[in-house]
RNA sequence: GCCCAGGUAGCUCAGUUGGUAGAGCAGCGGACUGAAAAUCCGCGUGUCGGUGGUUCGAUUCCGCCCCUGGGCA
């Protein structure tokens, strides 16, 4: 296949958990030569298969799949994290003259990959330790007056109940000696995708398809082991904040496993939190990525893809 | 057919001694720059079964009707 010469293309395929996102991928990475690339935040932990479903090996089998399971539980991703191993791919995709198909659930990843990150340093571990404990110990409340003392112009823009923002704007703070705001003011040091052509896509299912759907894929998560999987988590013994210990299905299943829930209202926790998740991927689709093109089945943003990625033939 | 009990938000129910009503669960809207499946903010969404009557005013009181349980036949 041939493309523009000096001009490739990839493929950003967004919508919320349980729309079918990944199935569409395969699909245009097998009619076009491609490879997914996952764009969601906890697909990356290699100890969350079930809970995250996870492409299977076959799936593997057929379409190469890259970022997918290669952070041990133990190590915090983040979108600094994820944006590297993304451009490891990038650059793979264009030795190879394959066509990334990035695909997931995390906006914010969608926005890194397209705009670049602040260019904001490396925070010490040290020092981010710090601050968690601190939001643990005083609370959100007690860290905002201190902030406000400190940094005026953050604090003014972050809630004094939102202890997780307030301590990234500590932290950044207390490790450069700048303020967030600072950083935030400045260009990205690079935008991944800056000489690629995109071609963006959505999928939106309808709200009721869409819950549908949340519900039977948790009930398959369970039919395909995820307590075991949870259990095997907790053997772990990883503290409470890592990331992978607050994918949904992790909180409920463990809470159950401790004797504090039935398992049908585990369960039923699950499927629900799965439901809200899936509202605030629709929020932030609707508003953050207004001008994607968005469909409601897989099969229209299928031709949409194809006839765009047709589009940069020769 | 008769006798009870009940019909109030999507669900389970509370309440109004007559001044158009609230809880839990479910849901809805929003924010988002390195933990984002995270974190945070906001919102009762209602012909009080129907229809007549009494009343300034009825979801509330009265009559009739409909529906759902349970009981007696």
């Amino acid at each position: 296949m041939a493309y523009w010469p000096g001009k490739r293309t990839a493929v950003l395929i967004a919508g919320p958990t349980a729309s079918g996102k990944s199935a569409a991928a395969m699909r245009i990475c097998e009619d076009a030569g491609g490879m997914v690339v996952n764009a969601d935040a906890m697909q990356v932990y290699e100890d969350l298969r079930v809970l995250t479903s996870r492409p299977s090996a076959a799936d593997e089998d057929r379409v190469p799949h890259r970022v997918f399971g290669v952070l041990p539980a133990a190590r915090a991703c983040s979108a600094g994290v994820w944006l590297k191993l993304a451009e490891t791919c990038l650059a793979e995709a264009q030795q190879n003259g394959l066509v990334p198909v990035f695909t997931g659930g995390t906006g914010l990843y969608f926005k890194a990959l397209e705009f670049g990150l602040a260019p904001v340093p490396a925070i010490p571990a040290g020092v981010r330790e710090r601050w968690r404990n601190r939001l643990r110990e005083d609370g959100a409340c007690a860290l905002h007056v201190l902030l406000a003392e400190r940094d005026k112009v953050e604090a003014d823009r972050i809630p004094d109940s939102d202890g997780q923002r307030i301590v990234r704007a500590l932290e950044v703070l207390d490790a450069t000696g700048k303020s967030l705001t600072h950083f935030h003011q400045q260009a990205a040091a690079r935008a991944p995708l800056s000489g690629w052509r995109i071609v963006r896509a959505c999928l939106t299912p309808e709200r009721e398809q869409l819950y549908a759907r949340c519900d039977t894929r948790f009930e398959e998560m369970m039919a395909a082991g995820a307590l075991e999987e949870v259990s095997s988590l907790l053997k772990l013994d990883l503290p409470n904040d890592v990331p992978a210990m607050k994918a949904i299905g992790v909180r409920e299943l463990a809470a159950h496993m401790r004797g504090e829930l039935c398992l049908d209202e585990a369960v039923r926790l699950g499927k629900r939190n799965t439901r809200r998740y899936a509202k605030r991927q629709m929020t932030w689709i609707r508003h953050q990525f207004s001008d994607w093109p968005a469909f409601g089945d897989s099969s229209r943003l299928l031709e949409h893809v194809g006839r765009n990625l047709a589009m940069n033939d020769t």
